[in-house]
DNA sequence: CGTACTAGTCTTTTT
DNA sequence: GACTAGTACG
């Protein structure tokens, strides 16, 4: 029997509600998890329902993973009969049994946002479209939109007659639309519109999937768009048993066509709906709490709810304030070591939130110079690196050659002397003869004016025909490793003198590595499921907790995530909320910036930092902006401190900024400075996540990826003989303190005298 | 065909 | 200030 007693009243009310609508309006931290997997236990062990009818559907490969994890641990048998997947991951696998009926192929291939934008370049320029004045990205924007509104370009085009630009796009969507189908991708979008597309045109597969499905539990449920509700209500209409978990405080995604009116109008939809409150925190003191409430109660458009706890006061929030960006990463980094060094907090309960990813150099800058390890989540996703996407279109063509943009993406990286001006020729001939892309570049000698590219051409039509023919003798990582031996991938980047092509090659040694791990973990490890995995995942699945390091991440990024010290930089009028929604007119801008708020004030456990900074460099501009509103929407007595009243606009010699950044530049330039001679080896244990920009080498240098500093005095003197990872075995010289280690000089014998921190050198007694 | 420079762009981003 | 895409040249 499962075990409800643990819950709380309005968490086992929502738990034993397993027939018909529910709406469990869950606040931050008030454990809906927990309710969910306890639900499903009690359906399966209480009420005998199949575990194969329940339906569990999240946003995030993590979260449902997370879910499949605990759902696992408290059901006996049959857990994995559950179905607990993205609403993403599930349309793909019911759009590869069905896809056919809409004209498709089942083994369709997924495009990113990259290859989405190529599609779009192409299409631009095909119909002659200025560029200008229509721009990809808007293109795309309003597409993505209609998408998520399930409005297909038929409808579109209907919808915006007598709109000159409106026309116009809707001839780019059609256009668009087109190009995907005929090569064999869907979009993100299209993953859910032509689920809800099939189940409208096809009756009896809804249905087959209705009484598959007869429980449905739908997570983040504020972060739903249009199409996806109408997914969810397809799937329920016949059992009606749909139990949808959310707070519309935290719909953070309206940008992303989510649209909180589906979870502030579920009970219009559903009347006889039973609504639970979930107000009771479990996460953070009250004094948090006050915060956020008094913060999110100035919005308008929201069901009524406050937090409350039993966890007592606890530390009022801090509000800091500074003269500039850099005097406030510095304090946070160094007010972190305090607490880490103190023992009051583990690196690894320490978080630093930010609105936008820009905000994150500075603050790195700071960690790498204070000394203290830290995570950097986000950036440019892994799988979007340019040396990750050329191997995984690699991968593509030869799995799916149908597929251009992988073609053209790698027909001449590396460099075989096929130049754009070939492949258009190869193109024009297609086009004009009815030729898929791939099919061109097979008959290649007979297409007139290519020349000698025809035998380049030719040779690598053969390649990847030779590597198609292999691919069972060797399975993935077999087939990379050829493709990088064959192609010499490694060996051009080697030899590109760019000051990143370590990381890169270190990137795509990573890559190899998921690869093993793809292949250990299936044991039907096909191309295609590894491609399709690969395309739905994200960063944030990735983020690795059982490292002990401070983490930096955006707002959005922190979502769902809970750490015990949490400090917000840049709560500026301008940066949080950011310009954009203060001068829209169109006040529901800033509500999302305030539930945004709310999300970061709510992932503090026991303590919170804001910080303010009066001066900041934002896109190469100098701005001095005003405290953050809704700092000031917080009653002073829940602060230890209050922002400065405003008096004259603080003007500021302009130098004074750049005066600043020289100062700390020149404060980082000592401390790394015995560090920075050498790059450490890329060890293979030295599983670094995603390697950023150009901040790498001062990262690497100073070991902030290998672990944490000391703390103490080294266990070795003066004289004695120490190993060092990299230098070998040496004498040491001299043992300097610092205010913040200790500086180590020691006499190698193969390396030479070297200067070194003792919590950066992980030097050995021997 | 490949490179080097210049102009434009710039929130957030579960999939 | 930083990155990317597009263009002019060698």
């Amino acid at each position: 029997m499962s075990n409800l007693d643990t819950l709380n009243n309005r968490q086992r009310e929502a738990a034993l509600a397993v027939e018909g609508p529910v709406l469990i309006l869950a606040g931050a931290g008030s454990g809906k998890t927990r309710v969910l997997v306890h639900r499903i236990s009690y359906m399966i062990e209480d009420c005998g329902i199949q575990p194969w009818n329940i339906l569990a559907i999240t946003f995030t490969n993590k979260a449902a993973g997370e879910m499949r994890e605990r759902v696992d641990r408290i059901i006996g048998n049959g857990a994995d009969s559950v179905w607990v997947a993205t609403f993403h991951s599930t349309c793909v696998r019911i759009l590869r049994r069905h896809i056919d009926l809409l004209g498709y192929d089942t083994d369709f291939t997924i495009y990113d946002t990259d290859d989405q934008k190529t599609v779009m370049k192409g299409i631009l320029k095909r119909l002659n479209i200025d560029s200008k004045q229509f721009k990809e990205k808007t293109c795309l924007n309003t597409i993505s939109n209609a998408k998520n509104e399930l409005i297909d370009p038929v409808e579109f085009a209907k919808n915006c007659v007598g709109d000159y630009k409106l026309e116009r796009i809707a001839v780019v969507y059609t256009e668009y639309q087109k190009t995907l189908k005929e090569s064999n991708a869907l979009d993100f979008d299209d993953i859910i519109m032509l689920t809800v597309r099939l189940f409208k045109e096809y009756p009896q597969v809804l249905e087959n999937y209705q009484n598959r499905f007869r429980y449905i539990m739908v997570d983040e449920y504020q972060d739903t768009n249009t199409a996806q509700f109408e997914l969810i209500r397809l799937l329920a209409a016949k059992y009606q048993n749909l139990c949808v978990v959310g707070d519309d405080d935290q719909s953070i995604y309206k940008f992303r066509g989510a649209n909180i009116s589906n979870i502030l109008d579920f009970e219009k939809e559903y009347p006889q709906a039973l609504v639970v409150k979930l107000e009771q925190n479990y996460r953070s003191t009250q004094y948090i709490l006050d915060a956020a409430n008094s913060v999110i109660s100035n919005n308008s458009y929201r069901k009524s709810k406050s937090l409350w706890t039993d966890r007592g006061d606890g530390n009022k929030v801090h509000f800091r304030q500074f003269e500039n960006a850099f005097e406030e990463a510095d304090y946070i980094a160094g007010d972190a070591r305090k607490s880490i060094n103190s023992g009051e907090f583990e690196a690894g309960d320490c978080a630093v939130l930010y609105r936008t990813n820009a905000q994150s150099r500075l603050l790195e800058e700071a960690f790498v110079r204070i000394g203290i390890p830290y995570n950097i989540v986000g950036g440019v996703n892994f799988y979007s690196r340019k040396e990750i996407k050329d191997i995984l279109a690699y991968l593509k063509v030869i799995n799916n050659a149908v597929d251009p943009i992988a073609v053209k993406r790698i027909i001449n990286i590396p460099k075989r002397g096929i130049g754009v001006a070939s492949i258009n020729k190869v193109e024009d001939y297609c086009s004009a003869n009815g030729f898929s892309f791939f099919e061109g570049l097979k008959m290649a000698d007979e297409i007139p004016g290519l020349g000698k590219a025809a035998v380049k051409i030719e040779g690598f039509v053969n390649m990847i025909r030779v590597f198609r023919s292999k691919i069972d003798t060797y399975g993935l990582k077999g087939l990379v490793e050829d493709i990088l031996e064959t192609t010499g991938y490694i060996e051009e980047l080697r030899e590109s003198e760019e000051d990143d092509a370590e990381d890169r090659i270190a990137n795509i040694e990573e890559l190899i590595s998921k690869i093993v791990d793809y292949e250990d973990d299936h044991e039907e490890a096909s191309l295609t499921a590894f491609l399709e995995e690969v395309a739905l995942v994200s960063d944030i699945d990735n983020i690795e907790d059982e490292k002990n390091r401070v983490m930096l991440m955006t707002v959005h990024a922190a979502k769902g995530l809970e750490f015990g010290k949490v400090y917000m930089a840049g709560m500026e009028d301008g940066v949080f909320p950011g310009s954009m929604a203060i001068y829209d007119e169109d006040p529901s801008e800033i509500e999302e910036e305030r539930r945004l708020a709310y999300v970061g004030i709510t992932r503090a456990k026991d303590d919170l930092t804001l910080c303010y900074a009066k001066q900041r460099m934002l896109r190469g501009e100098t701005q001095y902006n005003a405290p953050s509103r809704f700092i000031r929407e917080i009653p002073d007595a829940y602060m230890d401190n209050k922002p400065a009243k405003r008096k004259e606009p603080v003007v500021m010699q302009d130098d004074s900024f750049r005066e600043a950044k020289k100062m700390f530049a020149a404060k980082a330039y000592t401390t790394s400075t015995p560090m920075t001679l050498k790059r450490p080896n890329t060890t293979p244990e030295d599983k670094r996540p995603f390697i950023g920009q150009g901040i790498n080498s001062l990262r690497a240098s100073a070991g902030i990826q290998k672990g944490m500093p000391a703390k103490g005095k080294p266990d070795y003197e003066v004289g004695d003989r120490v190993r060092h990872m990299k230098f070998g075995d040496g004498t040491v010289i001299n043992i300097d303190k610092e205010p913040t280690d200790y500086k180590v000089t020691v006499d190698f014998e193969k390396s030479g005298r070297k200067v070194m921190y003792a919590a950066f050198a992980k030097l050995r007694k021997i």
